[in-house]
RNA sequence: GGGGACGUAGUUCAGUUGGUUAGAAUGCUGCCCUGUCACGGCAGAGGUCGCGGGUUCGAGCCCCGUCGUCCCCGCCA
């Protein structure tokens, strides 16, 4: 028997026609003499009737039909008959009369029904994934991933991007996350590792005169799980030869805007842009959210007394932090607020002072002019966010970037505005999507530092990698070696609603540079040359200028999907200790295996 | 590595101050039912209260440990 239509595709306009469903078995209503199955796949769902007077054999058959049994069904598509219409499902005008019916396979009774709207946990979910994946709403987020992907790709294509296969089993790269391993068999104690990106194979494409590559590909970052990051996971990445920022934006809006047009969203006009340190002064965070209001700095409407009263000092920033529509916060709301500000609100002697009530009561004009800087209205949450400060302590302030103490300021500032948009959301109601382009504000972040440092290890570290180029001012003026934490970089971010969708730069092109670079963060040229030496030499063979960015496929998939978690667009996913629960993965090895790649383990005591 | 939430029937959950035989819904099994679509009716089965230890006359409930899932911090160039 040969399936001649989906379960989801038939119409009142087919009625009449002989036709052959296959599908899974969604819900059975027996009547005795006559049973209604819905059988279902991917494409929808479809009344079957087995009704005795018609088909006995079938109606027998049917009786034994439990949930998710595949079974085909033969017979005529009958319009219903008015009284039987089901306006809630696209095929209920019709349905199938069967007068022949086979079970093509049974069904243990599963742990969970795919037809239920109740979900079940996410360990039971991961455990049986082929149960959990055949929920409509499943089907559903990967139908979009899919054609979200393949938007890009065709978009890219027609760019005159190539997509160009890089190695999964690579070198290891100590900086940044930590590796996957792959041990040798062929040569003892020497390991392959998992690709953290294909940073360095792109660039060498460009190198080799690809002049746009793209791939969609599977990235290994060996580092803790989080709800928006699992341990593999898809980049759209790209790269492409003598581009400005500009040409590169262009690319990623164009994509972008196409891969959302997929997903019904119809996204107009070019991103925002904003420098780094623009971000922080205004949301605290390097990946702002723009569904909310930004920060304000208000110490210039605060008194040097009041600031006294406060507790701060006027030479530090008051930042008010705006919610709107929250409302008055009660006593109790307010006392479990201190739960959710960051540890740094405690630790670093930074206050939320959020009883704006009281505070407009001991300075009604100075708040009234905290209210008109803010724009707020009536029924915005109101919020200072202070530093404890008697004496302003030594700021040594580099280049044009904020002093560090402001800085501080601003991030648990922005901590603080998350925190609380986070508990009021269903009250601001700004993270609810209505639909349109504008549940999505993507936003630009340019100029980020070059360098940050790192108190741990007493050095500078790259804050995007070390093969992004300096700002040509910067790198002129020597400041590399004299203040490498006023260098700028030519890296920006894409976000969109306060994640960061991907990441790039320009590159450095030229030997010296990169060598110099290398140089600052604190690598000796030796270092240099036995980790990077292939790639330092192939700068020296005629590297055009060039640069590329990095989005993330599967957040990009979650937000479209309005989805909670990565898991959700991600097929086979691993749990928060990043444990395959179907496959049961990771799992112990033969002594056989493991003598066969040189490696003995060494367990803790 | 740290913090938090959760773990009770196949599933989703309730379970009071520690006190008789641990409940509900749904699912499952059987029977009945010709217009249902979350069909309905009747009857029934189903529990290592995650695991280990402790306190107690008595523990699903209290204490300690441990395992698992989730969320967050650290971490993620």
């Amino acid at each position: 028997m040969q399936r001649t239509h989906t379960c989801g595709e038939l119409r009142a306009g087919d009625a009449g026609k002989d036709v052959v469903l296959m599908g899974w078995v969604n819900r059975r209503r027996d009547h005795g003499n006559l049973i209604f199955l819905d059988l279902r796949d991917r494409s929808g769902v479809t009344q079957i009737v087995l009704d005795k007077d018609i088909s006995p054999e079938g109606h027998a058959k049917a009786e034994q039909v439990r949930p998710e049994y595949v079974v085909a069904a033969k017979g005529t598509l009958r319009r219903r008959d008015t009284s039987a219409l089901n306006p809630k499902m696209p095929t209920g005008e019709v349905e199938l009369v069967a007068n022949e019916l086979s079970v093509l396979n049974d069904s243990r009774v599963p742990p969970f029904s795919p037809a239920e709207d109740a979900i079940a946990n996410e360990e039971v979910r991961l455990q049986y994934r082929y149960l959990d994946l055949r929920r409509p709403e499943m089907q559903a987020n990967f139908a979009l991933r899919h054609r979200v992907a393949l938007a890009i790709r065709n978009y890219l294509s027609a760019q005159g991007f190539l997509e160009i296969e890089t190695p999964f089993m690579t070198r290891s790269t100590p900086e940044g996350a930590r590796d996957y391993l792959v041990p040798s068999r062929v040569h003892p104690a020497h390991f392959y590792a998992l690709p953290q990106s294909p940073q360095l194979f792109k660039q060498i494409l460009m190198i080799s005169g690809f002049d746009r590559y793209f791939q969609i590909v599977r990235c290994f970052r060996d580092e803790d799980l989080r709800a928006d990051r699992q341990p593999e996971f898809t980049q759209i990445d790209l790269e492409m030869t003598f581009p400005q920022q500009e040409t590169i934006f262009a690319v990623v809006e164009g994509f972008l805007k196409a891969a959302f047009h997929e997903a019904g969203v119809d996204l107009v006009g070019g991103f925002p842009r904003m420098s780094f340190d623009e971000a922080i002064r205004l949301y605290g965070i390097d990946k702002p959210d723009m569904r909310l209001p930004a920060m304000t700095d208000v110490r210039s409407v605060i008194s040097p007394q009041t600031a006294g009263t406060l507790k701060t000092t006027a030479a530090l920033p008051v930042i008010a932090v705006r919610i709107p529509n929250v409302g008055e916060l009660s006593r109790k709301e307010r006392d479990d607020l201190r739960l959710l500000y960051p540890q740094k609100v405690a630790t670093q002697k930074i206050r939320a002072l959020d009883d704006f009530k009281r505070l407009e009561k001991s300075f009604p004009e100075e708040m009234a002019k905290v209210r008109t800087a803010t724009g707020a209205q009536e029924g915005d949450l109101l919020v200072l966010v202070v530093a404890d400060g008697e004496t302003v302590p030594e700021q040594r302030v580099v280049g044009k970037r904020l002093p560090p103490r402001d800085r501080e300021l601003f991030e648990a500032a922005g901590q603080v505005r998350l925190a609380l948009a986070q508990q009021f959301a269903s009250r601001h109601r700004a993270f609810e999507k209505k639909g349109t382009a504008d549940d999505y504000k993507f936003l630009w972040v340019t100029d980020f530092p070059m360098f940050e440092w790192d108190e741990d290890g007493k050095t500078w570290i790259a804050a995007h990698h070390p093969f992004t180029s300096p700002d040509e001012d910067d790198l002129k003026a020597g400041r590399l070696t004299s203040d490498p934490g006023a260098v700028r970089a030519l890296a920006y971010d894409i976000v969109l609603n306060g994640t960061e969708l991907g990441s790039g730069s320009i590159r450095i092109h030229q030997r010296a540079v990169q060598s110099e670079i290398f140089r600052a963060l604190g690598m000796t040229d030796e270092e240099a040359k036995e980790r990077f030496g292939f790639f330092l030499e192939a700068l020296t063979y005629g590297t055009p200028p060039h640069g590329g960015i990095a989005l993330g496929l599967d957040r990009i998939a979650m937000i479209l999907a309005g989805a909670p978690s990565l898991r959700e667009v991600i097929a086979f996913p691993k749990t928060a200790k990043a444990i395959d629960l179907m496959v049961d993965a990771p799992t112990p090895v033969s002594d056989t295996q493991m003598r066969e790649l040189h490696i003995r383990p060494v367990l803790k005591g």
